[in-house]
DNA sequence: GAGTGGTCTAGACCACGCC
DNA sequence: GCGTGGTCTAGACCACTCG
């Protein structure tokens, strides 16, 4: 009798991915489908909505909604919080902290984070184990003159990611991802080759307009960012 | 007068933001910031569940929503069709086919796309160029069990990923994003030293349950995948 | 049991974008 | 103009889950 919009959004998705309805074709107008299903227009069109944000079909008034012809714009990657992901493997999460120093930010790094030169910041190498093999290589800039508190911080139990959830309440986050050959530091941090390539992915995190951190994670060699959708 | 519901968003996230409601913190029910906003509570609803999707806040029947500790879970990374990709820096795109052969699919690919052995699958070979530098090498296979059709399509002018999308309705698409050392051919085909470290996108598209197309994509030299949130 | 979010409805008005 | 999607409302019932 009722259906959801989840069913609906199902049916709908089914007739799109049995081919019923072709790419770049028309679907009938939320009036016409909510008659056809026997549902309201606002159940309709949340399962029309969903869709549209999933990249599978276009929508646009008074044309109405046609399936797309590139079946999709976007990827998700979750995010994991690093003793997660590996707790979540049933395996041994260790952090260990490597270098901790504070300096005025050299060049390369004032024009990442729009900093005026002499600016002062923390930096910090830490590495994070699963099961005693190095699992992820993390080079930590924490901008002082927004973060002063975190001169003083002790990061030799706690990471500085989890550190920073607890002070920023909520930020922009710029993120990146690269590949990189593994230098002689990286080769000895992450037990690998001189010269290995390795997946790296970067993290500005705004704050207030301003960068409050940069931080530049090494994966071990061979890792994979995967997803599904 | 009347609060739409990005404004009721837009407002409960400068509260996360500006650290009024802290991480951890308990929000006010639909109930309640309905009236305070002087709303109907399916518009507060829609406002947090985008917050709640978008991995800002957690919601609990009964318990209610929190901020949540960890502010995020996903990026979104765009998946751009490679054509429009170049075009949108205002550089022109060209497409070459390097290589094209039908073979029996190597044990490596066969468990890779769950085949039986003996398989036999189209593979091709292409580039992709911005303003004559190559940007992208692709590497392409297609199951013929599965799409005869892909035998004879003439790929010289129009690359597989296009005719693909015009062949396969709608699919279920695994993605993974590694590292990796340019072999002799990579090398030649990006113009870069044998070794150099590439990003590399593999992607599996799968249709009622089988595989029917793995793709490796390489990125020239220095690509890097952006986005923010 | 009772509070909170999850969803549906029927109706309404608006905004965009073709013609 | 007018058709389509975009959104809001007021009210309702349900489902989960905590005490």
């Amino acid at each position: 009798m009722s259906a959801t919009y989840r069913d609906i959004k199902a049916d709908i998705l089914g007739k799109i991915t049995r081919g019923e309805w072709k790419p770049g074709s028309l679907i009938p107008s939320e009036l016409e489908l909510a008659e056809v299903y026997g549902a309201a227009r606002a159940t309709v069109n949340r399962a029309m909505r969903e869709l549209a944000e999933e990249g599978i079909i276009e929508r646009k008034r008074k044309s109405g909604s046609r399936v797309r012809l590139s079946p999709l714009r976007q990827a998700r990657f979750d995010i994991p919080v690093i003793r997660h992901q590996i707790e979540e493997q049933g395996r041994a999460y260790r952090y260990a902290l490597v270098r901790s120093e504070v300096i005025e930010a050299p060049d390369w790094l004032c024009a990442r984070l729009s900093l005026p030169g002499g600016a002062r910041v923390r930096h910090l190498t830490c590495l994070h184990f699963a099961d005693g093999t190095p699992w992820l290589h993390e080079d930590r800039w924490i901008n002082l003159t927004l973060l002063p508190r975190a001169e003083a911080a002790d990061f030799s139990a706690m990471g500085p990611t989890e550190w920073l959830v607890t002070q920023i309440p909520f930020s922009a986050v710029e993120i990146s991802i690269s590949a990189t050959a593994a230098d002689a530091t990286l080769a000895a941090h992450l037990d690998c080759a001189v010269g290995e390539p390795l997946l790296m992915t970067e993290r500005l995190t705004h704050w207030d307009g301003q960068t409050v951190t940069y931080v530049r994670l090494v994966h071990r060699p061979g890792h994979r960012m995967t997803t599904r959708y």
